[in-house]
RNA sequence: GCCCAGGUAGUAUAGUCCGGUCUAGUAUAAGCGGCUGUCGCCCGCUAGACCCGGGUUCAAAUCCCGGCCUGGGCGCCA
């Protein structure tokens, strides 16, 4: 098939734009075919852009010869340009449709598509993600994409304003940052490298200049998890801050999520309501809930958890059920956190690192960090690490680091809160895991 | 890494327990034809599938063994 080069065509309204009092303006809309209903006399093209749809309406023996071959050769999912006539009218739902005096072709598809996008058979999450180019075209993959990113914008404005500085700490590092959660390697010019896990110890080297700092990036997992809330790469929205301790940062936390759910639902009422999902901004302060309360608690619920024990998920999910919000958890016992948690003064068993969960499921972690090198380099080696490993982190301790705090958001698991999506591989345009590292 | 479940047209499913009119059903998508107000359009026709290998049996989509792949749960965590 020839295809029509764009020439001099600009875009005059997406789909969305259009209304009734634009009666009889020529428009020039962008998009795909997204579906077309040929009744024999009339064919209804639906014409899809990223905010939406609108019907194009071709009543055969009134357009031009042109208009009328063009539209004969259509197919689900070419590109293409119309340049119309809009009308207003009362037999489509929003009230208009358009009259093409022009249609270009820019591209075509393949006749049958790997995965049904009118949504009359879903397809699962596999043949989706094999599709996914395909897949995002989706009204609700939109949604949940555009959701995510008024959160993100959101969150951004709101540590803009309070003040912090946007940071890039690098992905690919000489040695394990946190000990625990198995790390990628790469050959870095013959050397070992790793993938970074988190950028922790940057951005706590990073309060000793810029003070309070912010990143928003991929991090990395070599865990072999299999579950609906893992992924091997992931988004975290990272703070740290000096001058001030976990109590800080958690009510900046708590601002913050309230802040992003109330933009959401504020800009996002269309793609919640297509996603038939709700969500509530939440009351401050959150709930606090110390690590010895949700024992008692679990316990109360017939969950034995010993103390010391992490919290299995089983009777997280418990706990979900009792505070079916965001909560905190507090005061963990310090072996039980990362080595730069810090311990409190009163009870060293204890520590100052929370979690902000969200039902069920880990939303945040963070804490007050150890500001002292004696004592960081103690619980480095409680917890089984090498300091020399650490000698470069370990080197800003001497010159002057403050008493600091941070935490990190997992993105994509605040995407599945705001979204009600329930895998996280929905939330994430390519996600990688255990078993997917294409496409 | 461990545990469970499952692999049937492009997609989603029925059939599998209890082997035999299964020549594998249905929906949707696709192709062709028809229809001037559809909006999950409608109607007719056409084409399209039992994950791979081995075994049991007169006979295997169905039972057994191995492999591969997928989904879910646990652990780990954001």
């Amino acid at each position: 098939m020839k295809l029509d080069a764009l020439g001099d065509w600009v875009r005059t309204a997406y789909s969305m734009n259009v209304t009734p009092e634009m009666d009889g303006q020529e428009i020039t809309l962008m998009g795909w075919v997204q579906e077309i209903r040929d009744l024999g006399g009339i064919r209804f093209v639906i014409l899809q852009d990223r905010e939406g749809t609108i019907q194009i309406t071709i009543p055969k023996k009134k357009v031009s010869l042109e208009v009328l071959s063009k539209s004969d050769t259509l197919q689900k999912r070419f590109s293409i340009g119309v340049k119309g006539t809009v009308k207003k009218t009362n037999m489509t739902p929003r009230g208009i449709e358009v009259m093409p005096n022009e249609i270009k072709i820019f591209s075509t598809a393949t006749e049958q598509l790997p995965i049904d996008i009118t949504g009359k058979t879903p397809a699962l999450i596999e043949a989706r993600l094999d599709a996914r180019a395909l897949d995002l075209c989706q009204e609700q993959n939109l949604a949940v994409f555009k959701i995510q990113h008024h959160a993100l914008a959101a969150i951004r404005d709101f540590l803009f304003e309070k003040g912090f500085l946007e940071i890039h700490t690098p992905r690919i590092i000489a040695s394990a940052t946190e000990g625990g959660a198995a790390l990628f390697t790469m050959d870095y010019f013959g050397e070992k490298a790793f993938l970074a896990q988190s950028p922790q110890l940057y951005k706590e080297q990073l309060v000793m200049s810029l003070e309070k700092v912010f990143e928003v990036g991929p991090f990395f997992r070599a865990e072999a998890s299999h579950t609906r809330r893992h992924l091997s790469e992931f988004v975290s929205v990272d703070i740290e801050q000096a001058f001030t301790d976990a109590k800080g940062v958690m009510e900046l936390l708590e601002h913050t999520i309230q802040h992003a759910c109330k933009v959401v639902n504020e800009k996002c009422s269309n793609e919640l309501a297509l996603l038939k999902h709700k969500v509530e901004v939440p009351t401050l302060p959150f709930k606090q809930l110390t690590y010895d309360e949700v024992l008692r608690d679990l316990k109360k619920k017939g969950v034995e958890v010993p103390w010391g024990e992490d919290i299995p998920t089983e009777a997280f999910r418990v706990l979900g059920k009792r505070y079916p919000h965001f909560y905190f958890i507090t005061d963990w016992p310090t072996h039980s956190k990362a080595f730069y948690i810090k311990p409190r003064e009163d009870k060293p068993e204890l520590c100052e690192g929370f979690d902000l969960m969200w039902r069920w499921i880990e939303l945040v972690s963070g804490g007050t960090r150890i500001a002292d090198k004696a004592l960081l380099v103690n619980r480095l080696k409680e917890q089984g690490l090498n300091p020399e490993a650490f000698k470069y982190h370990l080197q800003a301790f001497d010159y002057g680091m403050p008493p600091h705090a941070g935490w990190a958001i997992g993105l994509e698991r605040l995407t599945m809160i705001l979204t009600g999506k329930k895998n996280i591989r929905e939330v994430t345009l390519y996600p990688r895991d255990r078993s997917r590292l294409t496409p």
